[in-house]
DNA sequence: ACATAAAAAGTACGATCGTACTATTATAAA
DNA sequence: TTTATAATAGTACGATCGTACTTTTTATGT
């Protein structure tokens, strides 16, 4: 368990230990919930102390938001890096998606709370969150493309409606396991996910077997779909 | 454009313009943003004057909830009710869903707001929203069932699945409309709403044609689509 | 080890927060 | 129209907010 970067100085430190208390902080009561005076209580520090880290309270918001961002590509995008690119990378990056915030033991997803907090209001943190928003949008899209390019998806699939369909997958659980305490959100969101996807297949059968109509293969299922082996 | 009840007596008559601004600024800037002192500048009223009303913030934050649902109700849920039972209602259920705010001159959904910024958190305020937030789905869950019970849909259709995923794309859309300004936002929504309806109609073709495998009936389309007549 | 710079604490200020308590004005019933 | 009551305003309080300015402590490079 060693931080990645070897030297740090003592600034440096001491604002991650700040950065990390923050998003805990921001994870559950939101980043307008943040509060210089409560985040140096937590963190041992004088409020000018950590004040004087940020200069102001939204620079704090934003570091924060830029934290997030951070935690979120370490701990749920890199990993799902690790799977082929196409839908076995999407489906990998859609479960990461849903279980980082535990990993990172954040109680909801800053990202999702930053960006319903700021979408009607105006400023620089929330040009960050749109700007971040945007950039996660435009990775899901690519990550959905190359499902297209290498055919597992019909090629006439609007990416930018899966993500957004996505999108709404990951806030829906979110929402029920934290309002509802729903402890079936994630095997919800799995479905959720499943039935999205096998509606991206290419349509029929897939190339191996002829287009005419046959009585050839399984006839119990009426559908391809994806997920559950 | 009168007010349902006739006699309002002094009281209530304030107490509804104050909701009435209160529920405009929770739109915005979230129900921990309400402030008892902006709402008495922007209403004219004095801040002591305001507070008697509630007798706390929380009770104000209660009350503006208990609004929103009012005008949700009002705005949204009755003119669904028009529409038959199943499927139909559904569909105008989910049309109006996404058009009421515009309609109530709010910025954001204030419920889908309140659910997101009190998930985490405890106290009373949380539990009316999760009140709230539980017979919504509950109602939506029912309005699902009967589009089974009319064999709209297929008999195992999994009702709380589909309002789970209902309330995503609800919510996947507020963010891309408030958050990207996405003018196809309600176009995305509509396309979402109709993949997951043709994923719930019965298992193969409708029961008038035969179960048999066989070259009767159009082929250009291989599977059935509800919505875009 | 010392000089210098960085980090943290100290202190203070005006603004605003939610909420008591009291006084005044407007409404509604008699 | 008087009277009881409801509605609103006035005032004040302690707490906390974000931020500015100064001082002290602690790291860091030589």
């Amino acid at each position: 368990m060693k931080s990645s970067t070897l030297k740090l100085s003592k600034g440096e430190e001491t604002r991650a230990v700040i950065l990390k208390a923050a998003l805990q902080h921001a994870s559950v009561a939101g980043f307008e919930g943040l509060t210089i005076g409560t985040l140096a209580a937590e963190t041992g520090l004088s409020k000018s102390g950590l004040f004087a880290h940020f200069g102001s309270k939204e620079e704090l918001q934003i570091a924060t938001l830029d934290e997030a961002v951070r935690r979120f590509n370490e701990a749920a995008l890199m990993p799902a890096l690790a799977a082929p690119r196409g839908l076995k990378r999407l489906t990998a990056l859609t479960e990461s998606w849903l279980t980082w915030t535990q990993r990172c033991e954040l109680k909801g997803c800053p990202m999702m709370t930053a960006a319903q907090e700021f979408d009607d209001k105006v400023g620089p943190v929330r040009d960050a969150v749109v700007e971040h928003m945007q950039r996660m949008n435009d990775g899901l899209v690519k990550s959905i493309q190359a499902a297209i390019t290498n055919g597992e998806f019909a090629a006439d699939t609007d990416a930018e409606q899966i993500a957004f369909e996505m999108f709404g997958i990951i806030s829906s659980t979110y929402r029920s396991r934290n309002l509802f305490q729903d402890k079936n959100a994630n095997m919800r969101a799995k479905r959720a996910f499943e039935r999205l996807m096998t509606s991206c297949l290419p349509r029929e059968t897939n190339p191996i077997t002829p287009p005419a109509v046959s009585s050839a293969g399984p006839r119990t299922k009426s559908k391809r779909t994806v997920g559950k082996p």
